[in-house]
DNA sequence: ATTCCACAGGAATGAACGGAAC
DNA sequence: GTTCCGTTCATTCCTGTGGAAT
């Protein structure tokens, strides 16, 4: 019996849309390229390399940009014997601090038999560390940071670009290149750190509908045979994009996920519906990644907005929450955390795009107020947090709301309590 | 123009915890 | 084991704020 099969497949090359893909061109970025090959010129001619920082939405090119340019800058550079290029990438996703971004970088230069733990060292030896293996490669090294608004300090902001005038390197020449998806981060950093990090700065824009279709175009051309895609499928994706961020990854994906979907059911061609049910999908694996993220008192705040939301009592403002939620941590045999932290857990929400919040202002009667509001397909929620959440005693609080039409009475106390 | 509501959200502080070093 | 260090989640106390009411 034969278990697996090739598909016959609409696919030419799926990886064209995945996000490692490196595109032999950059479509629609030509200024900002332009202006980042000139920043990177000096690390050509041997000087010390220039810090750049770039700022722009999230999927606007940055780091393909990133990419692209320095894989040619190392080609290039292989052609003088007096360059020595090493390229340090690191993603500072997940990473909140100078620390941790130190014990990465020192990794990374290391070998694999001689790693380090990225907890437990005190921050100044770390340093250290950091420095003598910086020396150790020497050469010009490009450092870069991207997503660096992810990390709370700026300390190794200013400690990298300052390490040779403080004279803890000798002979690297180390170059730092900042990527920031937040343009605000740029603001609140400490003067002497953008003196030095922003002496060359690059703004990305968003990509509008037009580019992301050629840009839509350009990876389809690849990744899909001739006559896979219905026409409407690149500019409905476009569109998408378009209206939520400029994002050309969030677009791609799109479009990878309609193929996905297509290639699942064997049909020939990609059409609308695939795009609008990707969407969906895709939508579906935010959310759920977002809550899986979230405390435990997170997903009671959450389930407590979520049932009072299906009760219509939304939109709410935090102390009409509080109750709902009181009830729940004392179901789920938790002390209920104080007002301010539960508006922190509210935030946290309307971060993450599952709450929408309306800032609502009485004046001297009412005084300033947020209203809080799901933000998303109830049932999305619900389901992404049966998936991912385990809270003791809260999930068979909650079904009786899930199956309940609108106009039933609540679940009450007595209700709950079997668990 | 001034007052003042009701909250937003910053800052300081602490407890618990995991890991390294001694 | 103990001590040191950084991180996370929390509490406590506080200042800031936009606009209706005065």
């Amino acid at each position: 019996m034969v278990l697996f099969e090739r598909d016959n497949d609409i696919y030419r090359d799926r990886d064209a849309l995945r996000e490692d893909y490196q595109p032999e061109a950059l479509v629609g970025r030509d200024e900002e390229l332009q202006t980042y090959q000139a920043a990177l010129q000096p690390v050509i001619n041997g000087e010390q390399p220039n810090n750049i920082f770039l700022y722009g939405k999230t999927g606007v090119g940055k780091t393909a940009a990133t990419k692209y340019l320095l894989a040619h800058l190392k080609d290039d550079a292989a052609q003088y014997d007096d360059i020595d290029l090493s390229v340090i990438f690191l993603n500072c996703d997940g990473l909140t601090s100078s620390y941790q971004i130190a014990t990465r970088l020192v990794n990374s230069l290391r070998s694999e038999a001689n790693q380090i733990s990225t907890t437990g060292y005190p921050l100044a030896s770390v340093y250290e560390m950091l420095w003598e293996d910086l020396d150790d490669r020497g050469g010009s090294i490009l450092v870069v940071l991207d997503e660096i608004d992810h990390v709370n300090d700026d300390s190794i902001l200013y400690q990298l670009p300052r390490a040779r005038a403080n004279g803890d390197l000798d002979v690297a020449k180390v170059g730092l290149i900042g990527i920031s998806n937040d343009f605000s981060f740029r603001d609140d950093l400490s003067p002497k750190v953008k003196s030095s990090l922003c002496e060359q700065e690059i703004h990305f824009p968003a990509y509008n509908a037009e580019n992301l279709r050629a840009i839509l175009e350009q990876r389809g051309d690849v990744a899909f045979h001739d006559g896979v895609l219905s026409d409407e499928v690149i500019p409905l994706c476009a569109a998408y994009g378009a209206k939520d961020a400029g994002d050309a990854r969030q677009s791609i994906d799109l479009l990878m996920k309609a193929g996905d979907l297509a290639r699942d059911e064997e049909t020939a061609t990609i059409t609308e519906e695939h795009v609008r049910r990707g969407r969906r999908a895709l939508e579906r694996g935010r959310i759920k990644e977002g809550i899986n993220g979230l405390t435990e008192h997170g997903h009671l705040v959450l389930y407590a907005l979520l049932t009072l939301d299906l009760e219509g009592e939304a939109p709410l403002r935090s102390r009409d929450v509080r109750p709902r939620y009181t009830r729940f941590a004392e179901l789920a045999n938790r002390d209920p955390l104080v007002p301010r932290r539960m508006r922190d857990h509210l935030s946290e929400l309307a971060m993450l795009g599952i709450v929408s919040v309306t800032e609502r202002n009485e004046g001297r009667r009412g005084g300033t107020y947020r209203e809080y509001a799901l933000d998303m397909d109830v049932e999305l929620i619900l389901s992404a947090m049966m998936e991912t959440v385990e809270v003791v005693g809260v999930h068979d609080s909650v079904a009786p709301y899930v199956d309940a039409d609108a106009n039933a009475e609540p679940p009450t106390l007595e209700d709950f309590s079997e668990v």
